[in-house]
DNA sequence: GAAGGTATGTAGCGACTGCTACACTTGTAG
DNA sequence: CTACAAGTGTAGCAGTCGCTACATACCTTC
């Protein structure tokens, strides 16, 4: 058989699609080197070290989040601060976007660890976002860059109480983008 | 030497300590034992499995959690939403509390896996927090089932943001509260 | 065709994981 | 005093971890 040459590029798809799968947390270098079609052993000679692998697939997995952004949520200007969270947050619930919430909160968990890899990653995610709802916002927004913030913060709040159970209390708390 | 007794009870505060201090995502029983005073053949025979003092041990923080509240957070009612969000921001944000925030990210990240005991003691946390601040709202909120709901929201995404390295959004989304 | 870097497979290292088998002591109940 | 359960120490199981040594292909360059 061909030797399918492999690369960083070549592997990062895959790897990412594990990970998305199987979560970020305990992810070991043996099941992601099955899932990518080989071994533990090509996956530290690419990579150099599982740290650097995990460097690498924190930077894939944030710009796969910065491309699908546009694409995957609602399109166009909102017509107040609280439809546009809770459009994001409908979003946000579908099923298909469950494995990145649950690869998200590793990444969260990670940051609190003091994880620059993680905090890199984490950061350019919320600052893309913050981007994208500062873009979406009502076109009459007295105050775009404070509403977003805000808008932002509240979003947050409600997908982590979503994840633990207490969607309700999000969903409420919506309210206070009411002004 | 005599025979120190151990139980659950005795346990549980040892081994919150350690949680504390290295986080809960990636315990082990050897150091959990190590940390107090004991060893992994003991953990196991007072508690019967891994996964069963893992659950004690979310119970423990809960509670531990549920008593600290009322005496780590500033008391007396606040005088708007916004300055009640942002006085338990500041507590929080003291380095005392930063062991905890780990371990709450580490809890999050659990439910987020759908583990069912993640799941209960962060339930029961956010309920707690949730309950504090409705007491402690302005005595004359208009709505205080809503106006503590909707400080938690923006509470927790404050946290959040800060934790991955963007306190400043999580600040100006404070302005969410003012109405 | 020789040389040499790049890519890959096999095999294994020592450390750690949750957990268990077995022997032993201790405190208590009959 | 005996019987028995509760508690504890020692030792080790099979499995996984990140990582490496070593040999061998392959492709390019001379």
């Amino acid at each position: 058989m061909a030797p399918n040459r492999m690369s960083r590029e070549t592997l990062l798809p895959l790897l990412a699609a594990y990970v998305l799968e199987n979560g970020l947390a305990d992810v070991s270098l043996r099941p992601l080197a099955k899932a990518a079609g080989t071994s533990d052993r090509m996956l530290l000679y690419h990579f150099g070290s599982k740290e650097e692998l995990v460097a690498g697939l924190l930077e894939y997995l944030a710009s796969m989040y910065a491309a699908t952004l546009d694409a995957a949520f609602p399109d166009g200007a909102a017509t107040s601060r609280r439809s546009l969270a809770e459009a994001v947050l409908r979003t946000t619930a579908q099923p298909d976007f469950a494995p990145f919430m649950r690869v998200w909160w590793d990444i969260v968990a990670g940051c609190a660890d003091g994880n620059a890899h993680y905090l890199a990653s984490a950061g350019a995610m919320a600052d893309r976002l913050l981007e994208w709802i500062e873009t979406h916002l009502p076109t009459d927004d007295p105050n775009p860059v404070a509403g977003a913030r805000a808008v932002l913060a509240v979003i947050e709040g409600a997908m982590m109480l979503r994840t633990i159970g207490r969607g309700d209390i999000g969903e409420a708390g919506l309210a206070a983008l009411e002004s």
